[in-house]
Parts: structure tokens; C-alpha cells; sequence
DNA sequence: TTGACACTCATACTTTCGGGTGATTTTCCA
DNA sequence: TGGAAAATCACCCGAAAGTATGAGTGTCAA
């Protein structure tokens, strides 16, 4: 079965190499234009390869990483100086330049409450004026640069 | 003379040419194989040419914006805005946190005095309060981050 | 020399800030 | 489930900050 298969396959191979051989006879010189053709194509494909320098585009792109993009909190320091979440927000308002009037609108809570989580924070960084207190958070690794 | 040397050189540019004409019908074969091969070679250099895509590197220049950097202050700013010599003294040392009796002290001038340079300063920066100076200031390249 | 500008200072007033104290509610953990 | 911590709010008072207005001085350039 195997055996006859195979033969079989190797007949019919033979078959097409006897036809292929009839049709480079009867059309010899087109298939040996066509084969210069090829062959001179390969070997300009391969000069251009060898010859050009590899085309390298160096494109420089200057990143600037300004410290706020990379800012990670220095959270040890607020658990240290007990500094609470409500009270680190007073804080980046604050360093945002809003008064009490306004962080008390925009966390919704009364102009009192504000003034206390600031007192408390003043306290705990030690300092005795919002400006202070931006600065001191600042180096502390408290907010952003 | 120049009519002379004009026919001359036609002549010899015609002979070349019979030349020419006489190769060309002996050796009619290799000439168009030749011509074949040069016509593919250069197709191929061609191709490769346009094919090969460009090996684009990306080098990332990296400029760490750091606040150790020397600060350049922003001259071109400070001009446009009108901002004085004093007046950029008193928002430098508003930036340090300082209180206006301690920027009065320090600049040897009256509590008054520093109130109206830091008004006139908040008026041209566009801005009410010393901390919001302080920001805009900052982000204007005013003084250093 | 005159006008523009920066710097200085003052008075009067309003608003905001900060300290102090106390209280209630909410959250969360042991 | 009780209590500590956090968050909320209130009232008072003095200090600081900011606004408005006016004015005196010095400098510098047109």
C-alpha cells in the first residue's frame, strides 16, 4: 500500500519534470531572459543590502521629567506627624492658594471646619502660616514640588 | 574654426556610432542580455532602495528638571508684567513664608510699605492672596520651584 | 524741566487667618 | 460593642492680610 503510493507519487513527479523539460525547450530563450532577469534582480536586492549603510534614523527626544511627574508622597512623614487624609487635602488646597472660604466650599464643609483641620495641621508642621505650611509640606515630601 | 572642430567632432561622434550599430548587430544576444541583466539590476538596487523601511532608534534624552538646577529666572516675564525690583524682593520672601512685619523687617522698610508693593504685586499677577502669588509666580518662572 | 515711574509711608477700613476652647457626629478597630 | 481617632461645627478674639486712597521723595529720560 505504502509502497504504491509512493511509486505512484514519484511517477506523477516525473511526469511533470518531462513536461517542465518540454516547455523550457520550446520556450528556451524567454525562460532564460527571465531567469538572467531574476537572477540580476536578487543580486541588485543583495548589492543595495550590502552596499547601503544601514538606514538608521536616530530620533532624539529630549524628555524633561519635572518632579511633579514622578511625585510619590512621602507617606512615612504624614504617619509620623499624624497627618490625616482630610487634613493632607486642606493641605494641597492650600498649597493651591485658595482661601479657607474657598477650600470650605469646595469640600463642602463650614468655613470652621476648615480652620480647624488647618490649625491641627499648622501644629503638626510645626509652622504658623499657610504659606509656611506650603513650604514646610514641600520639603517634607508631603506635596508635590 | 569653431565650425571646423564642431564637424570633427560630429564625424567621430558618427563613426563611434556605426561602431556602435556594427557591435550591436554582431553580438546582438549578449547585448540584450546585458542590457536585461543591467535593466533588473538596477530594479533590484531600486526595489531594495525602496523597500528597506528606515531602522528607526529612539534615543530618550532624559533632562531631569531638578530643583537643584540653577534657576533661571524669567526676565521676558517679569518685563511684560511690569514687576519691580522691590516688588520681586517682596514676593521672593513671601514665597519663603514669611509675614509682611518679617519682609518689613528684613527689608529695613514700613509694614505699609510691603503692603503696598505685595498689593501692587498681586495685581499684576493677576491674583488675590500671597499664596496664590506664590503659585502663579512659580509656575511663570518667576521665582525657582 | 517736566512727566513718568519706582519707592516710600500713612490712614482707614474690610476681610481673612490663626489660636483657643468646646461640642457633636462618624468611622473604624480591638 | 466600646472607645479612640477623625471629622464636623460653633463662637470669640486678636493678629495678619488685603483694599483704597493719597502723598512725599528720588531718578531718569525726553
Amino acid at each position: 500500500m505504502l509502497l504504491y503510493g509512493v511509486s505512484l507519487a514519484g511517477l506523477l513527479f516525473f511526469m511533470r519534470w518531462l513536461e517542465f523539460r518540454l516547455l523550457v525547450m520550446s520556450h528556451a530563450t524567454e525562460i532564460y531572459v527571465a531567469a538572467i532577469a531574476v537572477v540580476f534582480l536578487v543580486l541588485g536586492i543583495w548589492l543595495a543590502k550590502q552596499l547601503t549603510k544601514p538606514k538608521t534614523v536616530l530620533v532624539e527626544k529630549t524628555v524633561y521629567v519635572s518632579p511633579s511627574d514622578e511625585f510619590t508622597r512621602n507617606e512615612k512623614v504624614l504617619e509620623e506627624l499624624g497627618i490625616s487624609k482630610r487634613e493632607l487635602e486642606v493641605l494641597e488646597l492650600i498649597a493651591l492658594g485658595l482661601s479657607n472660604n474657598e477650600i470650605a466650599a469646595r469640600l463642602f464643609v463650614s468655613l470652621n471646619t476648615v480652620k480647624t483641620h488647618s490649625s491641627k495641621l499648622f501644629e503638626k508642621l510645626d509652622v504658623n502660616r499657610r504659606t509656611q505650611a506650603v513650604e514646610a509640606a514641600k520639603r517634607l515630601g508631603i506635596i508635590p514640588l
